[in-house]
DNA sequence: TTAATTCTACCTATCAATAGGTAGTCATGA
DNA sequence: TCATGACTACCTATTGATAGGTAGAATTAA
């Protein structure tokens, strides 16, 4: 049971974060959401810089593993990039929520070191999968006119998580189709 | 020198926000900066809500007006948007801050219906001169490959916001260069 | 086997610090 | 003389965090 109450808080905290920014929530929403006491929540993150890096660490290990499975599983460079551009389009969900790692860098300056690590850690590892995938793009022909995967790939992140900032903005989801809708628009 | 207080708070609040997020900062730290003691400022911004909802103004109006002079003076769509870009380029500073738009929609839930409406009222109007933008670049022929002019203006801004993201995480200005590269590639 | 001990996962009560905000006073310049 | 713009001195609510304790499960030693 040990670990559900610790699922449980990262979950809070996670929707919490996604929709409200590090600074917009407390212990005690999270102590209300879990049902536990706001002091208990300690026993499990000692402070909240804790919670924070804890939060990222799962979030960078879960998206890694689904870009695993993403490489290893698709057969063409457009099918693996329209796959990822879906899990950034279910992360905004209406349109309430942002990527772990967007609503974070807002909050940065308020963020311990362990959580900045754990951010680079993830930007690493997504432009990474996404230079492969412009790579692969390039020599299996699925993704048209590609000249530079790193540049590529940069901007198919940076488009991501301003189209979900976008769609959030204009309280509609069907922005985040909008903005995206060039970049698919090259995939065969 | 009423006036030069109330610019120099909002002055200090729009650097705050853009660095820290509307709810990463205090009227403390308001009152630091500016050198008038915390409840001085309830005199000229009786509430944070009501401080938030006139800085969004406030930079609405403002690149409303520079989006004007551009639309004005500058031969070529390419050339405007070259400017436009600008902007956001200069808006993101060495990487530690971000557009005032990007930064509230993080803290979008600690918002009043005010800001909401100033958020609302400059994405409009920032869709609207991009689309305005890519429309004469189809015309003009120096943007390339332009097909839907609203979806490109989504996209660009998308973009940028995006991009200066992206910056901030990496703490490196020249991210938001190299995910604008594709763009400004396709300007004359 | 069982008694002593330690660990887990919470609790209540409280802390100092900070949040945004209010009331009433004082100085100053037109 | 009186509006402006600042001040001192508060207030209440909330913040993240701590101290100290407890019931019960797990571990260990005789």
């Amino acid at each position: 049971m040990t670990k559900d109450t610790k699922t449980a808080l990262l979950d809070a905290a996670e929707r919490a974060v996604r929709s409200r920014g590090f600074d917009g929530f407390s212990y005690a929403d999270l102590s209300e959401d879990v049902g536990i006491r706001k002091a208990s929540i300690h026993y499990h993150f000692a402070t909240k810089a804790e919670l924070s890096a804890a939060l990222m660490k799962r979030y960078r290990e879960a998206l890694q593993s689904a870009c695993e499975e993403i490489e290893r599983s698709s057969r063409t460079a457009a099918e693996q990039l329209s796959q990822i551009i879906e899990i950034y389009r279910l992360a905004m969900s209406e349109g309430d929520s942002l990527c772990l790692c967007v609503a974070f860098i807002g909050s940065r300056e308020s963020l311990s070191p362990a959580a900045i690590d754990e951010i680079t850690s993830f930007r690493k590892m997504v432009i990474s999968v996404l230079t492969r995938i412009f790579e692969k793009g390039r020599a299996d022909g699925s993704i048209s006119s590609v000249q530079d995967p790193p540049k590529e790939a940069q901007a198919a992140l940076s488009l991501m998580e301003g189209a979900q900032l976008s769609a959030r903005a204009q309280e509609e989801p069907a922005v985040f189709d909008n903005a995206l809708a060039l970049l698919l628009g090259r995939l065969t």
